[in-house]
DNA sequence: CTAAGATAGTTTCATCTGAAACTTGATTCA
DNA sequence: TGAATCAAGTTTCAGATGAAACTATCTTAG
């Protein structure tokens, strides 16, 4: 029994990890999720959308950018659509392709929930140290590259 | 347009914090899921018993341990009575309670489960400088505190 | 050209999840 | 006491998820 060399779950990296991001993701999108009926995934799709507006992006260009998968992404752009939080038409050339852009309505909810997500990740920011924040972005850029 | 300040996903830190945490957990998960069978839920209530081992733990303090919910352990626990990883018999003197220990099947499973997860740990770690290391620790402390 | 394969996106299916209701047993307090 | 409340754990229900199959379209090799 002494040579088991049980697994201290509370100190394990990995798990710290995943308790610290569901604990800040889910703060955040409580907020939205009441306020705006909206989730996690559309929430991911109508960022994208803002930040590579005037492109056009396909389902899978927002599915590469979020790091979701097809079938998620697929589902909350049905879902945006059906809010008419986003516009969906064919590609000029490939009828395949999606060519998807926010609607006024959904650059009112993306300007509303975007400071409110940039609040909390200062609020996170500010927790740390100068020294701390740093070594943050440092750490997650060598292990998880954008 | 100018002024909409879209949110750059790929900097935004609580969306990169759940991209690292959803690899390095994922990663580990899909090992122990092919060779054991074993959900990362179930993975988790094993370590528990492990190291709590000899208090004969009830399912809630396994779920508080682990940062779960009851409904998710009472699954678990379910499948890992049944799997005859766990031994589940009623407390003396409480009949609600139920007293959980891993039998010698759990902790097979268990010794070979840890050092697998501490070597992706490792290897996590030996991506960072020894002062990333440290910072690492601290924020951890900092932001989500055990 | 056209058959074979690749790509975009949706649907299906089986599983996972969490909130709320429920069951059983323990506790409290009048 | 015994009624009301509380705690442990399970079940139910409704929604989320992801792999695989499927449809429609496009591309490429012969």
């Amino acid at each position: 029994m002494a040579d088991h060399a049980p697994l201290e779950l509370e100190r394990f990296l990995p798990y710290r990890l995943s308790i610290l991001s569901n604990r800040v993701s889910q703060a955040i999108a409580r907020e939205y999720q009441d306020r705006f009926d909206l989730s996690m995934t559309e929430w991911r799709v109508m960022a994208v959308l803002a930040r590579y507006d005037g492109e056009g992006l396909s389902a899978s260009e927002v599915a590469a950018r979020t790091e979701m998968d097809k079938v998620a992404v697929s589902r909350a752009l049905t879902r945006l659509v059906e809010a008419r939080r986003v516009s969906r038409r064919a590609h000029d050339g490939d009828k395949r392709r999606s060519v998807l852009r926010l609607s006024a309505a959904g650059w009112k909810v993306h300007d509303t929930v975007a400071p409110l997500a940039r609040a909390h990740e200062r609020s996170m920011l500010a927790q740390l140290s100068a020294d701390e924040q740093r070594a943050l972005l440092a750490i997650l850029d060598k292990l998880a590259p954008v």
